[in-house]
DNA sequence: CCCTCTTATACTCAACTTGAGCATAAGAAA
DNA sequence: TTTCTTATGCTCAAGTTGAGTATAAGAGGG
């Protein structure tokens, strides 16, 4: 039985990096410009062994070099290794030939850090996906263009069954018919607009970049919108079952602030007094009795994390979703 | 900004498959003889990119010639890339002085299939992770030998402050002191063993194989434990929110069988009246009308998996724990 | 054939959680 | 002082969960 052939040439490892903070309780996302300046891209660069004991280590020289942050909380998302990418990212790195496959993590920060002279901005990430917004009901672009784009797409299947097929899934990703919208399921919802080719990235990637657009949205370089769209379902998904978002909020913060940086992941208003009632319970937080008073309303407590040694980091949030809005 | 250096050379990235399935409802793993022999290997095989337009690709053709097996459900684990894995694993490739890059998959199949004239062999999982296995009660090595080995190590910190959180760790890790035991850390359990020197893996990889290990269970080659608990804890965290263990599952089966599978992966038994209601609840499986007695009871109808369109996989099974045991 | 053993499946009930809304508190601004 | 705004507390019904008790339906022994 042979294990092992040869070791094989030609192949990269690039390290990519969605580095997430949030700013007026918004959150957003730390980008560069793509070498061709056109489009934006995330923070990228290639493991190199020799140099790095470990593929974090890697990843956080490059992110200090290409934007002169210094990374906190990262966790690995996803590698990514299709031919697919090929093409794109030969373009983008200027290694032609190589075989690149890439290692996205997710970065998170408590708030937006100095990037000055790298040439690196943090922009709201709703620019990305402006379809996963639901803060203030469910965007008319989606039942306006999107849905009937996919429905036509779906009816273009080569037989009937694959047609019934493509429908479902519609239905299911972006939850139609009574199916519910499951926001933690972004990353499917952006695959199946680029494979719908609604993205501008399904064009581009095929050699056709005038094709229009169905699904607004700013485009980014290679596969880059798919890494970030992977960072945004992990981040909508663990906030539920460990005490993540701690890590984007600063030392004091009070719970209104919470939670609209809550809503800010989750894309969808809470429900307050049931937000508070649920943390309450999981004592994540404590008051620290001083308040303020900046939002035209009542003064607020300012609260503070208190990571409980006990269970640690079993739970998450609740996150109390407000039916109608 | 320079995005890329040059290629990097001498780069391997490995594929490593956990296969599972059930066998009379106890969950396998399909394990091959590590090159030297005298150790369990996961199967493994370096990616090549000339040969494979995507890592999957690669991965279940390397599972094929290992194995003979054809993989079905698959799932990537997470890549593992740290400098600690170069050494044993450049004894276990033979290419020696490559720096090795791993990435895991899990794969799940619904039943033992052959696997002759390979050397495959499927093992009962409890033989790597003898202290995750709670279904009769706490295993008694738990307090007896590794409970008191984990707080030696921690009181062997060099600030009284680590010794302090050592003590932490190993009290919300392994579920002391009022804290729960979650099936889902069993993660967490083997780094923190092996980072205290209680699993061989631990001393051979640092030179001195002869030490004692205090938690027992088979060894594996390289850090194929480690991607093997990497994907307990994947399965034991995804089963509660997909309905994940149907692909562990025969095409018709009893409620009973059903349940021991999810025994066997999360490590305790269930309330069986109360995983019944909840099943039920969710629509997922369907009385066939069909029966089988052979368990020497009331005969026991046979059920089905019905995949619902609506809303599909967005739930997972409840798992009721049985408190006493 | 009846009793007993075993597993399967139904039903009950209290404790707790969740969804939704009403009520009150405490500042700022008019 | 009134009104607006946000913060925070409280209530109540509906749903879920944990833990049993009860009944059903086969096998096997006497």
């Amino acid at each position: 039985m042979t294990l092992v052939g040869p070791a094989v040439e030609g192949l990269v490892v690039g390290l990519n990096a969605v580095i997430l903070a949030a700013e007026a309780c918004e959150l957003k996302v730390l980008v560069t410009q793509s070498p061709a300046g056109n489009e934006f891209a995330l923070p990228f660069g290639p493991f190199d062994p020799q140099a790095h004991r470990t593929l974090e280590i890697g990843l956080r020289a490059w992110v200090r070099e290409q934007t002169g942050f210094e990374l906190g909380y990262v966790e690995q998302l996803y590698t990514f290794g299709d031919l697919g990418r090929e093409a794109p990212l030969a373009a983008l790195t200027g290694s032609v030939g190589a075989r690149v496959m890439s290692i996205g993590y997710l970065g998170l920060a408590p708030e937006i850090r100095a990037t000055e002279g790298h040439g690196a901005r943090w922009i709201d990430w709703w620019r990305f996906f402006p379809w996963e917004d639901h803060r203030n009901g469910r965007p008319s672009m989606l039942s306006e263009a999107i849905e009937p784009a996919l429905h036509r797409w779906a009816d273009t299947a080569a037989t009937a069954g694959s047609v019934e097929g493509r429908h479902d899934r519609v239905r299911a990703t972006f939850g139609l018919d009574g199916a519910s919208w499951y926001e933690e399921r972004a990353l499917d919802r952006y695959e199946l607009l680029y494979e719908a080719g609604l993205v501008a990235e399904a064009g581009r990637d095929l050699g056709h970049p005038e094709t229009a657009t169905v699904a607004r949205g700013d485009v980014m370089a290679s596969d880059h919108r798919r890494i970030l769209a992977t960072a945004l379902s992990r981040l909508r998904g663990k906030i539920k079952y460990r005490p993540i978002v701690f890590e984007l909020m600063p030392d004091r913060f009070t719970l209104s602030m919470l939670r609209k940086v809550v809503e800010s992941i989750v894309g969808f208003p809470l429900h307050e007094q049931n937000f508070r009632r649920a943390l309450d319970r999981t004592g994540f937080v404590e008051g620290t009795g001083q308040h303020v008073s900046h939002t035209g309303g009542r003064p607020a407590e300012l609260y503070r994390y208190r990571p409980t040694t006990q269970a640690e980091s079993a739970m998450g949030l609740a996150v109390p979703r407000l039916k109608d809005a």
